[in-house]
RNA sequence: UCGGGGGUGGUGUAAUUGGCAACACACGUGGUUCUGGUCCACGCAUUGGGGGUUCGAGUCCUCCCUCCCGAGCCA
């Protein structure tokens, strides 16, 4: 599943894939081993020459990153093959699940980039069908009514080491189970009273195949078909033959269901139904520092670590669309990671990276003042303005240019200044020349400091006429190069700084119990007000994507900024070669003290 | 003590199906640079272990080790 050439990050400078005549040609090197068994089909003109794939999501939850796996590989198969992918919901289960999240799954799923036409369909809109097969079951002496309790029911299954018994109920007549079944249907009996079971083997080894239950009992209306079913199926007897219903050949799921693909097969064959697909299983992506389990997710919105499925420390879809994250890098992303048999966990580093390469080649660049610290031009006039041009993208020389306003007195990132600075430094300290990016060069003479703090407060530089739009004049070499803003022109905001939202690499790892809050990164999120923005951001969209120079890529918020006011939150940071030099000089000085 | 599925650098995925272990990320070193960004160059594994077949094994056979999934009226 290669992305689109002409969709993929980057494409404006990669065109050797779209000059390769070969590509054009039948690919006869598969991606993973799905295309193979796919391509192995179509040879044997197993579907006619034609697939269909599904993604089959269950409406009790926001997706994530892991479904966008699921979906861009059953999207991308049935492209790729001129096949079909339907988005089929799998609501069987009504005490869990709802309309809202039906709703947030589409909208997600067309933002990733992906459609599927008119074949959008619901297990529940089965449910007629599916009762049908199990009367058919119940015909054929393959289903029975079980009047035992729960507690008898799973005492009875055995275990991993001893077989199970079979039911007291197993042997009732057709006539009768039909009749029980009938009346479970009309909703004669309360909640547990009977569940319909396959009649399998009790003695099997696996413990599925031993006498599955098909159907229970559940009062609760659901969010499609209200109060018509008093009975729902279950996920196993649904899954296989929704499947079928829809002609599905490659019914592709993640590995836990493996064990489940004996049963998938026994209700396709003992129905003999007209249709097979065939269940494949590949790995589900897990990623480091983070939690990719509907269960844990919800854990966190309903214990307010996060504000919500969409907070922007969350791997949801909905998050990562909020924090900036855009549908190519996510689509690279899944090209990237490949598709396996194996568990494996990826490394968040290479979500960050597609996110950067995407934003590199595509985000506007602008210069603003996170933690401002007021610079004066003591030799530049007062109440006079320049204006610079800046390219909006250096690596899109096509995006043009913008003219930045700066005048005597300016912001510039209190990290740039050090008073007494290590090695290897190359930003502000006293008698230091650096240049300010795109305007001139700058010479800090004196640090200003609160008499009662020590807190520098301002710093006191002169500037080369001469080096107006930041080229040295004689060729002087200077290594520091700051990014600013004028203090006149600028506007106060609030910008959020999003990290990984733990401050391990696997949060669900045994060893750190099933505490959330032990494992959580204290600084997953951290609000800065008073932000100094370029003043051409005043007027920033919801949603709109840039560069802060030489600090990240920075997203407008689509929920909390209001016109005329954005809020900014950071999807990820630039690389930062200085926080490493530095980090290894504070290590190095460490070890010497020592 | 059972059944199913896996083990290739720090991470993930490949290897023309028995023929020089490749690509990406990460990491390290150096270079370029008006973003300590980008970009460029170089470095970084003999495939879980033993035995066997073969001119030749990551790939085949065999024994062992190890990890994941499975005992919901969840999906």
């Amino acid at each position: 599943m290669k992305t689109d050439p002409r969709t993929a990050p980057g494409a404006s400078s990669t065109t050797a894939r779209e000059d390769d005549q070969s590509d054009n040609a039948p690919d006869d090197l598969t991606d993973n081993f799905i295309e193979e068994i796919i391509e192995a089909d179509l040879r044997a003109g197993k579907h006619g020459g034609h697939i269909v794939t599904r993604f089959p999501p269950e409406p009790n939850g926001c997706l994530h990153i892991g479904h966008a796996k699921a979906i861009c590989l059953n999207f991308s198969l049935a492209a790729k093959y001129n096949g079909q992918c339907n988005l089929r919901f799998d609501d069987t289960n009504p005490t869990t699940e709802d309309t809202d999240f039906v709703e947030a799954i589409k909208e997600d799923v067309h933002w990733l980039g992906f459609d599927w036409k008119d074949k959008e369909f619901f297990a529940s809109g089965y449910f007629p069908k599916l009762y049908d097969f199990a009367r058919t079951l119940i015909n054929t002496g393959h289903a029975y009514v079980d009047s035992q309790s729960l507690a008898e029911i799973r005492e009875n299954r055995g275990n991993y080491y001893k077989p199970g018994i079979e039911s007291p109920y197993r042997d009732r007549s057709v006539a009768e189970n039909l009749d029980l079944f009938t009346r479970m249907r009309a909703g004669e009996f309360d909640e547990g009273a009977h569940v319909l079971r396959a009649k399998i083997d009790m003695q099997s080894s696996d413990i599925l195949m031993r006498d599955p239950l098909l159907y229970r009992i559940h009062k609760t209306p659901h969010h499609r078909t209200g109060t018509e079913w008093p009975i729902y199926p279950m996920y196993d007897f649904a899954h296989g033959l929704s499947d079928s219903i829809e002609r599905v050949t490659h019914s592709i799921c993640t590995l836990e269901f493996q064990n489940n693909r004996p049963l998938y097969n026994w209700f396709l064959e003992t129905l003999d139904v007209p249709h097979k697909p065939q269940q494949i299983e590949f790995a589900r992506l897990n990623l480091t520092s983070t939690v990719l389990s509907k269960r844990v997710l919800q854990r966190l919105v309903h214990e307010n670590h996060v504000t919500g499925w969409n907070d922007p420390r969350m791997p949801t879809l909905s998050g990562l669309r909020r924090r900036g994250y855009t549908p190519e890098a996510i689509r690279a992303f899944c090209d990237t990671i490949g598709v396996a048999r194996r568990d494996g966990r990826i490394e968040l580093a290479l979500l960050e990276h597609t996110i950067r390469e995407h934003l590199n080649a595509t985000s506007p660049r602008v210069m603003s003042v996170l933690r401002p610290l007021r610079l004066v031009i003591e030799n530049y006039p007062e109440g006079n303005t320049d204006f610079f041009t800046c390219p909006v993208n250096p690596e899109d020389p096509a995006a043009g240019t913008h003219e930045v306003p700066f005048s005597r007195v300016l912001y510039v990132e209190r990290d740039d200044f050090l008073e007494d600075p290590p090695k290897k430094w190359f930003r502000l300290t006293p008698g230091r020349e650096v240049r300010l990016r795109y305007a001139c060069l700058v010479t800090c003479k004196e640090a200003i400091k609160d008499p009662n703090t020590g807190e520098i407060v301002e710093l006191r530089c002169e500037w080369d006429p001469a080096s107006r739009g930041g080229a040295s004049p004689d060729g002087r070499k200077v290594r520091g190069t700051i990014h600013w803003v004028s203090a006149a022109h600028a506007f106060d905001a609030e910008v959020r700084l999003y990290d990984r939202l733990f401050a391990v690499d696997n949060p669900l790892a045994e060893e750190h119990g099933n505490d959330l809050a032990s494992v959580l990164n204290p600084d997953s999120l951290e609000v800065l007000t008073g932000c100094k923005l370029a003043p051409s951001l005043k007027t920033t969209q919801p949603g709109t994507r840039l560069q802060f120079e030489r600090l990240g890529y920075f997203c407008a918020d689509t929920l909390d900024s209001t016109p005329g006011h954005p809020v900014f939150n950071r999807t990820i940071g630039l690389r930062d070669s200085w926080a490493k030099i530095a980090q290894k000089q504070s290590k190095t000085k460490q070890a010497g003290r020592r």
